[in-house]
DNA sequence: AAGCCTGTGGAAAGCGCTTTCCCATGCGGT
DNA sequence: ACCGCATGGGAAAGCGCTTTCCACAGGCTT
């Protein structure tokens, strides 16, 4: 005895409009209604037919499910983007240069915010492998942890073995195409700019140092310094967590160690106005008495009192750039490494030092 | 005679790692695979199985398959975001407090830009719709365009016939939960602030007007002008497009038209900075001369020069309840509207009106 | 000792779509 | 006039997963 089986899969079959169901209102087959609506794979369909379906789908309000797309042809139509924090203006003007590329792709984008944390990091971007996104901008920089690295090569590979393309913000020591800014140079002229100016106390206001992006600013400095015949000591380097609280703190912490300091460097701009904002509190004149430099050159920069000198990253253009790169170029295939040139921004924060 | 079909469906069937992979290895069945790997779907599994499995997956490094899940299940773990631009620090606010409750909800973000165009919100919030997102936070204000709301409230029905929700900022004239800013009170807040000051010059600088944000603030400037007996004439208003070039260029004209103006009422931020940098431009004193104030209380308002007075919206809190409101309770239904309060944040730009 | 739950495992029917193969046309070439 | 041969349309086999229904053990009642 045969007994009617009442829907072994789930779904709530509550009058969804399918696919099927225009192909039956148009009177055309399944194959038909499909070639119409979405991408006609390389074959032709008649006028007549085709204005029917069209005209079946409108009526009857049919939206084509992505998911079932998806899986069928092994591929959707998104990207994903991981950044430590979307808050930071730093990371959304990487986004929004990343979303409009997307948005000439017809793709949607998947946004993850990891916090500075890769173990989170390396969770999302397994979710996006699991969600089969066509591509995956990493945009948060590399984390100096070493079990880190082995681990997201790991992934890399994975997700690229399943089709996926991989860009990364920095170079994260994995071999995946990359935009890399220019966070050595530009933190090296920022550094030499301070010199010129006469400073000889240069103190750091220095973001997470687990973080490679702070890293190579760190060591651009050194390097620049060294090349002067200076040194940067320990003692003049503050870690902070990248937040303008954080920088004004860490600058108090500062001017109580080290109170001779004519000169601060911070390694990104929200620490920077931190530091303003402590050398205010502390009535220390800028420039007059202390100079300060920052990083990143955020829309902000210019409105600061006074108006801050700032190392500049083309940051919506790294984010373009970084997902052009894997969206427009076949996967044929050794990885590339885009230079993207940091500048310096004079304004008001820095002058001479004093004497 | 039958030939043998090579795969009818697509994909690149290199050998994937899938669920049935994984039960093969592990010598169960894909049921038991499925049960123990993706939620057990109210059943228990054996401890042996149990790892078996865990083991077999871990061995093939087995991915699942989003979309096949997504299908399966007529439900995905997306939830769409979209915003009018994602640079605006406004909106990436927002996004970080929803983001945060997707997180707690184990959900992915999709986030989409409009810029303003109530054309592409539309569109991606069908695409959202395809994309089986389970819910939907129009976080960009809603137009004051006439056809536009009918359409929004056919795509949200919709959307929700298909189990989707949606949840909006600001009351966009259609049925569907909202958090509500409290644009209008804030607003006048600072105009009767500005008014007990003194000043009795006050102008506007104005967001689009198209935008349902724009209109509610003015009319709080409005109505607490005239009751307190004065009136905010037509060419005490310029409009300007919410970035902080554009407020600056409205304010230079609104000078030129106006140069007896005391007090600027900038309707966000970013323009009351434009501001604050053109009346630099014209040597006109902040406050001694005119007062400024702002709206939104970006974390950059602190640090403008004089700090900026500005209504403040809390905006992560925005986001956070948007997004609970409609992830966090069942579908049983009947829109709710939960108010935001906005506060006036009393800072330097703002002083007695000259005499 | 017979009857029954209860707890576990498996078979299989879809979810909605893409795409391959095959078939019926209508057409021009020789 | 006959034979290809494009051309456009349809049938149907999956894509990888969830979930329903059934089967079968054991451990309990009565």
């Amino acid at each position: 005895m045969v007994k009617a089986r009442s829907r072994p899969g789930a779904a709530a079959t509550t009058g969804a409009v399918t696919l099927s169901s225009v192909a039956e209102r148009a009177g055309v087959s399944l194959a038909t209604a499909s070639r119409v609506l979405h991408g006609s794979g390389g074959r032709a369909v008649g006028d007549a037919l085709r204005a029917r379906v069209f005209a079946a789908a409108q009526q009857l309000g049919y939206v084509s499910n992505g998911p079932a797309q998806a899986l069928a042809r092994a591929s959707s139509s998104v990207v994903g983007l991981v950044v430590h924090d979307v808050a930071d203006p730093y990371f959304s003007a990487i986004a929004a240069g990343a979303m409009r590329v997307a948005r000439a792709h017809d793709l949607m984008v998947m946004v993850a915010a990891t916090f500075r944390d890769p173990e989170l990091e390396l969770e999302y971007l397994a979710r996006l492998r699991a969600q089969r996104a066509r591509a995956v901008l990493l945009a948060g920089s590399g984390f100096t942890d070493p079990g880190y690295t082995s681990r997201l090569a790991a992934q890399i590979e994975g997700f690229e073995r399943q089709g996926g393309r991989v860009a990364l913000v920095g170079q994260h020591g994995v071999p995946a195409d990359a935009v890399l800014p220019g966070h050595r140079e530009g933190a090296a002229e920022a550094a030499r700019y301070l010199w010129e100016l006469g400073h000889r106390r240069i103190a750091v206001v220095c973001g997470p140092r687990a973080l490679e992006t702070v890293a190579h600013r760190l060591d651009g400095i050194r390097e620049a310094l060294r090349g002067l015949g200076a040194d940067l000591a320990e003692r003049d380097v503050v870690e902070a967590d990248f937040t303008r609280s954080g920088g004004r703190t860490a600058t108090l912490e500062l001017l109580r160690r080290n109170p001779g300091v004519t000169a601060i460097l911070a390694l990104n701009d929200l620490m920077a106005a931190g530091a303003l904002a402590a050398l205010r509190e502390e009535r220390r004149a800028v420039p007059a008495e202390v100079s300060v430099i920052g990083f990143d050159d955020l829309p902000q920069a210019a409105d600061l009192h006074p108006a801050l000198t700032t190392v500049r990253l083309p940051l919506e253009e790294i984010g373009e750039r970084a997902l052009r790169l894997i969206l427009e170029e076949e996967p044929g295939y050794a990885p590339r490494a885009v230079p993207v040139p940091a500048t310096l921004v004079m304004r008001a924060s820095t002058g001479p030092a004093p004497r």
